[in-house]
DNA sequence: TGACTTTATAAAGCCCCTTTCCTAACCCCT
DNA sequence: AGGGGTTAGGAAAGGGGCTTTATAAAGTCA
């Protein structure tokens, strides 16, 4: 609510780093013309990444007649972070270097009935150790985790308060997590994960308004508004997901009926192709990324029956997705998560057909429908994010020491 | 996209005159304890809106054992606002006092095949010169002339980019206006003048997150995001009338079918009315106003039809209300324009329940579902709140004269 | 080698906001 | 009536941010 100019500080730094990881090495003449910034400002903020060691000076762009300019990249081995992505059935953890490449993976089943939070903790626990060892990663040098739990989070207090796929109640996740991780931790939801990994790596970057859609088993819309993440006032924006599409409609696990969830979610969408082929090969029951692959093929070959189901599951997908074209009018809508990227463009081909049925017709053609880029779990990726905010975050606040008088000259004089 | 320092200057300058206005007179102690501001910055803004003759002091509070308040109050003659809502059938014309006091109205009936851009120019600016004539306002005193005018439109341009009561398009409203009005001219939409009322002087006050459903013909919301007024990338934001809310619904006249608009906008109630009770004595065939009205009164006398009705109605409005208490985890949603105005907190009462059915808990627990208290049309207060908006804007902006160098030390010395 | 061009940094200036200090204004008590 | 004590409000200083301007640095070209 309350803006300082500290906050300009912030988002200015985030922007010139993220124009370094998407496009490295760059110079400094172009971050300013990238981001709109002077030079001079874009000059500290450099400065400021190469104190910090995430960016490094990588030689000199060849010059017409001047002074050559002066190539920063980012220092890929300058820390690592890492992002835990809990779902319904698995714990995945991804280690990234400052580039954001990944280091290291593992991944954990979570079997049914073992969904305790201290079980579930210790699945994150083993995963994220066993990343680091597998990276060869010297401890001192993870600069965070974050962490994507379904459902609502407390970000501030770390706790879950409500999951509802293993019904945690107000669980202290951070609290359980930091007995077995010393790193700085953060904790928020899939929704935002995904939508922050889209502003920072994907399709959302450089847009002030977007939305990024989420396709898995659950559904949900990440909104980026003015540039940044808008969460709401309890942390709890972007519920698409259960927003009822269809009055009376298909029950769904939140207690109502019809939500858009119940329709283009994984399970919703295989719920589509048995009512619309009951007996089709296509359909494999009881698993929700076979069956999707199958659609996804069945696509590519223009299978009768996976193109019904896609098209039906685009109706409805069209319509909600116009919802948010006519809330928010964004720059780009972008899909994301793994149903998003199985069935790939056909399906992109389809929602853009639907929505441009619903939608009026002004915030449509304002409004760009794109596949997410991102080829690895987006939820990874953006809870890893999470914690490279957290690190930036850092940088504004210094420590309001006054015993030691001489800490502004740090540069070497000579 | 870009903040700058200056946008906060501006936004503190907002909400100290909000305050003022909402509470006058007041002291600049309660200004900076209701603001979170320091003092001194307080004192320097009020400062400024005492040289721009919007505020005076008036008096002292007693005090108990000090030096007593100076008490600041709007200067309701320090200027006047001319709001001005285009609407289907009539051009209606108001002009506010600085604390926002209605001293004069007009209204001019629009006819139908009657709307043609200059006819309705015409009655525009018939109304604006017999409100400034009834008011007796010199006429150096309007600040400004704010404009609603349905559909999408580019304020900066001051067109009318598509109007489609009217089918007007790319009207250039602003340039034609100004061939009468001598007075700055601000142009925007219904919905988000309606927003901008319930923002600055309504029941979205002091919210960061605020959603301002608007009820009467057609239907919408002005988003409230970050304490400011969200537009979207082409000003179009906020369509809410017409998302689906029934797939192959009613035929509405935007084209699509189902929209929110066709259930729960007034001639959508009427629908909702005939198709319940086919001859019931409340429905005014041809008159919207007349049978929201039959029904208001139907629900005082808990008249089982408008009772039916209302609660029919209420059935898709909180579906659709649910989708923005999902989607946007708003502090509170503001129901505003006059069928809710007329159906009242029976209406209300019943979209409370009927949202609760269909948003999730968590963000519903988080919102508050009200009333707007604004008595007058919001549209009109709206706008010339623009115009207030407008001419608060060009305070910051000083003139970059480098001819009149002792510029700086205006006060007076001693 | 000198002139010109381009880059990067340093300095100065402006805009914000806050904190701190000091004067103004009032009450109350002696 | 005249000092304390107390509160209000303004002025000045300070800190953070961004930009413009000046200066130093590092090339190319004649």
């Amino acid at each position: 609510m309350k803006r300082t100019s500290r906050d300009i500080r912030t988002a200015n730094r985030y922007e010139v780093l993220r124009q370094i990881i998407a496009e490295s090495p760059t110079s400094r003449q172009e971050l300013a013309a990238a981001t709109g910034l002077s030079l001079a400002t874009v000059a500290t903020l450099v400065g400021e990444l190469l104190d910090l060691r995430m960016t490094t000076e990588v030689g000199f762009e060849e010059s017409a007649g001047g002074r050559p300019r002066g190539l920063v990249a980012v220092n890929a081995s300058g820390g690592a972070l890492i992002g835990v992505d809990i779902a319904e059935t698995y714990v995945h953890v991804e280690l990234f270097d400052l580039a954001l490449n990944v280091l290291a993976r593992a991944e954990e089943d979570v079997r049914p009935g073992e969904s305790l939070p201290e079980q579930v903790v210790g699945h994150v626990a083993a995963a994220v150790g066993s990343v680091v060892t597998q990276a060869g990663i010297e401890g001192a040098r993870v600069l965070g985790v974050g962490v994507s739990v379904p459902g609502q989070v407390d970000r501030a207090t770390g706790i879950s308060e409500y999951a509802p796929n293993w019904d945690w109640h107000d669980v202290p996740l951070v609290d359980l997590l930091s007995e077995y991780i010393a790193y700085p931790l953060y904790l928020d939801n899939p929704l935002r994960a995904v939508a922050v990994a889209e502003l920072w790596f994907g399709a959302a970057r450089g847009s002030g308004n977007a939305v990024v859609v989420t396709l898995g088993t659950g559904v949900g819309a990440g909104l980026v508004l003015g540039g940044a993440l808008h969460r709401g006032v309890s942390n709890s924006a972007g519920e698409w997901g259960h927003n009822t599409i269809v009055l009376d409609g298909r029950l769904c696990r939140c207690g109502n009926h019809g939500c858009v969830e119940t329709y283009v979610g994984a399970p919703g969408i295989m719920l589509n192709l048995r009512e619309l082929s009951p007996d089709s090969e296509l359909l494999h029951p009881g698993d929700q990324t076979a069956t999707i692959a199958a659609l996804a093929r069945g696509m590519l070959t223009q299978d009768p029956v996976a193109v019904k189901v896609v098209r039906h599951t685009a109706r409805y997908l069209g319509a909600s997705i116009a919802h948010l074209v006519n809330l928010f009018n964004p720059e780009v809508v972008v899909l994301s998560s793994w149903v998003a990227a199985a069935l790939g463009e056909p399906l992109v081909a389809e929602v853009r057909e639907a929505v441009a049925r619903h939608a009026l017709p002004r915030p449509m053609a304002a409004t760009e429908i794109v596949l997410s880029p991102i080829p690895t779990d987006p939820a990874c990726l953006g809870a890893a994010t999470f914690a490279l905010e957290g690190a930036l975050q850092s940088v504004g606040q210094r420590s309001a020491k006054r015993t030691t008088p001489a800490r502004t000259k740090t540069h070497n004089p000579r």
